[in-house]
DNA sequence: GGCAAGGGATCTGTATACATTTCTTGCCCC
DNA sequence: GGGGCAAGAAATGTATACAGATCCCTTGCC
């Protein structure tokens, strides 16, 4: 794999799980030696989290870890409606009858997701399920450039889930709505 | 200026215009020779480009000037009808009563080159009227999520305008369009 | 005459050296 | 004692050299 991906990838997971958290200074030289590439790649890598909004550069301290606060999880929200709305809107026009039923399996699968995270079980694998939904929808809609956009937001939102308390209540509750979406879709 | 802005600016306006149309290969040594800078910035501009999707990597024949058709326009337009109805809401909800008042005045701005259009001036002024107006509405909205995810899609949708025929009546009506939308967020 | 394999050329990916800008630190002057 | 300026240092921006991969053309064989 290339020297570029992997300092992207890299970069974007540990900015994602916080352990790079907002206003985290990403020097080029320290960054590079941490990765043991060399400045080329790690810029590249630099460009493509800037292009994506995780990170911006700061007025004479480089390039940063963009700010995250719950404040702005309003306004990522705000966005999230609109988008995953017309998303599930074309996915549900756009389905194939095959497609449909898989959405109707899913949201089979939501349900039980739901009960088994009410006695607490670790919200890993429902988070992967969602990632599956969400990987249908797209395919569904059929609108590559909604789909780029929701890739980006959806980086914004996977950063904000540190900042959310994993109760098991609430992430219950997600799991219903994420079934009534999938069952929505399914039937149209 | 860097030479990877102004390679990125050049490029960007070159594949907008048409200059560099679709399917185009953006070769980095041909490129960065033509524009009279090394390799490094020329790269730098090019992952810009491939990040707003005006370019995309297209195996085996490098990146490309990313491919755009009448089909793709009605997606464009999909995903246009929703950023552009959220951000007019949001300004009318938040936009200072001077902010409003200058929305107002736009609207009477508009309405004059709807006349003038109709006799068929120049459209270059009108376009430049509706930039002002989308810096207004991106100002009064605040959500720098949803003005970072139009200015992609701006750049997509000028890129159209190349498509569409220039038609007096149509850009007249475009104008009247324009004028509501003004006006509505004006008087919230 | 067509197809396949090999070699050459070209292009991308990476590293490194150099230049320029910017920040910091210390000193001098007010 | 405080503020401003200058010099040094560090970091970013750019150029270039090198390496690896890929594609195309040529040549030979079927």
């Amino acid at each position: 794999m290339r020297a570029s991906e992997r300092a992207y990838q890299a970069l974007r997971a540990e900015i994602l799980d916080w352990s790079l958290p907002p206003g985290a200074g990403l020097g080029e030289v320290e960054q590079a030696e941490r990765l043991g590439i060399s400045r080329t790649p790690l810029r590249e890598a630099l460009s493509r989290l800037v292009a994506d909004g995780l990170a911006e550069q700061a007025p004479g301290r480089g390039i940063v870890v963009a700010d995250l606060s719950l404040e702005q999880a309003d306004q990522l929200f705000d966005l999230r409606i609109a988008l995953e709305s017309l998303l599930a809107r074309r996915a549900a026009q756009r389905a194939t009858p095959e497609a449909a039923e898989r959405f109707t399996v899913l949201a089979g699968r939501f349900h039980e997701a739901e009960a088994a995270l009410r006695g607490g079980t670790d919200p890993a694998d429902y988070y992967a399920m969602t990632a599956e939904l969400d990987s249908r929808l797209d395919e569904a809609a059929a609108n590559p450039y909604l789909v780029s956009t929701l890739r980006t937001l959806r980086l914004h939102l996977a950063r904000l889930r540190r900042l959310a308390a994993d109760d098991p209540a609430r992430l219950a509750a997600s799991a219903a709505e994420h079934a009534d979406i999938a069952d929505a879709v399914g039937s149209g």
